[in-house]
DNA sequence: GTCCAGTTCT
DNA sequence: AGAACAGGAC
């Protein structure tokens, strides 16, 4: 990344773009011009801290950073009330270290809100970097082209069947009453996490095992051994730890909550085996509570590929955590439960962790990553 | 042999 | 950040 923001030109462009971002307005745009052409004022040379890769410790001054902005119509009003805006504190108040990086710097409102609304007005500051020109998106701002993304995979989920359309823990337990049919939810999130879903569910399932020998309450996988409760659920992927994990929930929800699951985030993340992945889907699921997006490695992976999430400073997220946590800054709520399903299906099909299909991907012409990943590794 | 996939432990 | 957990698919 690069941390000296400036601009040199007060192009029609990038008054556009100064009306986005009030902070580039032109007139201050030539005075933080100046800031990269020179020395950095109040910069101790020795300081290393803010150099980024490609600056020589006390070298030659910082890359300068030519910026523009997509053209697009204005109203006078429209104009005239952002210039209106209250003023911001100007860069050159500000110690060199204190300097944000583009992404922080550009997504500020003067009044310190991160960006109103999902509109595509605030997408893709394209900005050139050493001769180097790459989009940056200001944090918190929707990627451009995100809707049609989203529609050009549900496009390709439509016709492909992939594993998860017909098998899924929504469906565990639709025939009990409410608390039985959360504890299903529960158990059944935790049976079909990390392991093939036809085995958890389906006609001959463990899950539908669990329900024919009656322990699937609480109260009867309390009471029953961990020895059955592991030989009914086999072969789910790791059924040891699983097993012995669903006797100490059964007897926490029996303690605490009278045999039904816990209600809030919190509360689920304490169950033993019950993580950050699967407490937000059985807050969606079972609760009908979205507090968060459900973000396995799928919509990790595809959201990274995508270049719909990064952390400041960096391109990728490397969590799943830092995932939702960026995806959910932008991505409209009503989308927070069907992405799940719909990116984990296009990447059991589509978008797969290896050699991912992106010659019979519907959006290749959208995706930063298409056609990047296709190279067999080499061995070393 | 390598990959899958979420959590916990190191 | 990487290993361990299970066992099946390829």
């Amino acid at each position: 990344m690069f941390r000296v923001v400036a601009a040199s030109s007060t192009s029609p462009a990038s008054t556009a773009f100064a009306c986005q971002f009030p902070r580039f307005h032109p007139s201050r745009m030539r005075r933080t011009a100046r800031l990269s052409s020179g020395r950095r004022p109040e910069a101790p040379a020795s300081s290393s801290s803010s150099l980024e890769p490609g600056e020589a410790p006390g070298g030659p001054s910082p890359p300068a950073v030519r910026v523009f902005a997509r053209k697009k119509k204005r109203s006078g009003e429209a104009v005239r009330a952002e210039q209106k805006q209250p003023k911001v504190e100007p860069l050159l108040s500000r110690k060199p270290s204190e300097l944000p990086d583009i992404e922080e710097f550009a997504y500020k409102n003067p009044n310190g809100s991160a960006f109103p609304g999902h509109s595509k007005q605030n997408s893709n500051v394209i900005v050139q970097v050493n001769g180097v020109v790459s989009q940056v998106r200001p944090k918190g701002a929707p990627p451009s082209n995100w809707e049609k993304v989203l529609e050009g995979i549900r496009m390709m989920r439509s016709s492909e069947d992939a594993p998860v359309d017909s098998m899924g823990c929504e469906k565990a337990g639709s025939s009990l009453p409410p608390k039985e049919r959360r504890f299903a939810v529960l158990v059944s999130s935790l049976l079909s996490s990390q392991t093939k879903d036809h085995v958890t569910h389906g006609k001959y399932s463990a899950v539908q095992r669990l329900l024919q020998n009656d322990v699937l309450t609480a109260d009867a996988i309390d009471k029953a051994d961990e020895e059955s409760i592991r030989s009914l659920i086999y072969p789910v992927g790791f059924y040891t730890r699983k097993a012995s994990n669903l006797k100490k929930i059964a007897t926490i929800c029996l303690a605490k909550y009278d045999g039904d699951i816990p209600s809030s985030l919190e509360e689920l993340l304490q169950l033993p085996g019950i993580g950050p992945k699967m407490a937000h889907l059985v807050m969606n699921i079972a609760w009908d509570n979205v507090h968060g997006i459900c973000v396995d490695t799928h919509v990790h992976r595809i959201c990274n590929r995508l270049g719909w999430v990064s952390r400041p400073g960096r391109k990728k997220t490397s969590t799943p955590e830092e995932t939702r946590e960026a995806l959910q800054l932008w991505l409209p709520k009503e989308e927070w439960v069907p992405i799940n399903p719909l990116l984990v299906g296009f990447g059991q099909t589509i978008c797969t962790p290896l050699r991912p299909r992106c010659d019979k991907c519907g959006v290749n012409e959208l995706c930063p990553s298409a056609f990047k990943e296709t190279m067999l590794k080499k061995k070393s």
